[in-house]
DNA sequence: GCAATACATAAGCACTCACTTATGTGCTTC
DNA sequence: GAAGCACATAAGTGAGTGCTTATGTATTGC
């Protein structure tokens, strides 16, 4: 099931930043890493384990490989989420309509 | 960090396939386990993760304790969400605007 | 009070996870 | 083609996970 990966892959603090940093803007592996106090090896099976989930996006470019979001991950996750739109708060009760939409 | 335990919860199929029937109704921990081929001790150790995520919420009933969804855990999902819109699929743009509102 | 029922907790075990150090692979540049 | 850089993979390790069996706790009905 795809979805035990997604939501295992999310379950790391580590991964859920560096999926975060990715999210403003796709980056090589390397560049990631800066500022984060994280090995190259560590990081190198981050985002194997993001990428396997469907969340992330690898393509080598030259010596670099350059990471970026893949959607499909996150509109798994908003796609598992409307199975339960019946229990979600009032206040955004508006939602439920557009995501019924989305069940096409 | 409340999403670890959110992640964490959801990343086991038993727990998944717990909470599914949940949100199907509200139920004691002894109807939840019909048909389905887990312990005693399995159930009440998944139950107790999934309310530490508040995912789930307990209530006591006499002998029975009653269990139901608890919509605080799904929308910090839908929350979590919110943040990589951008990166939502075309198909679901509409869907954009609204996530947007959710934000205040 | 006592037995039965519903559930929680304890302790142990196989397995997985996230990390480490060490080494391998692919590409570029000279 | 040799050296250097970016990244991947291998192997080992301590901590955590999901299960088990055994036992504890709360509530009910007699």
């Amino acid at each position: 099931m795809i979805e035990d990966d997604i939501f295992r892959a999310l379950a790391d603090p580590t991964r859920r930043a560096i999926f975060e940093k990715l999210a403003e803007g796709s980056m090589n592996a390397s560049t990631l890493r800066e500022g984060m106090d994280i090995s190259q090896p560590a990081m190198s099976q981050h985002l194997s384990v993001l990428t396997n989930a469907q969340l992330v996006r690898a393509q080598r470019q030259g010596r670099f490989v350059n990471y970026a979001v893949n959607p499909e991950g996150l509109a798994l996750i908003a796609q598992w989420l409307t199975k339960y739109r019946a229990y979600w708060p009032a206040r955004i009760e508006d939602l439920k309509i557009l995501l019924k939409d989305m069940d096409q």
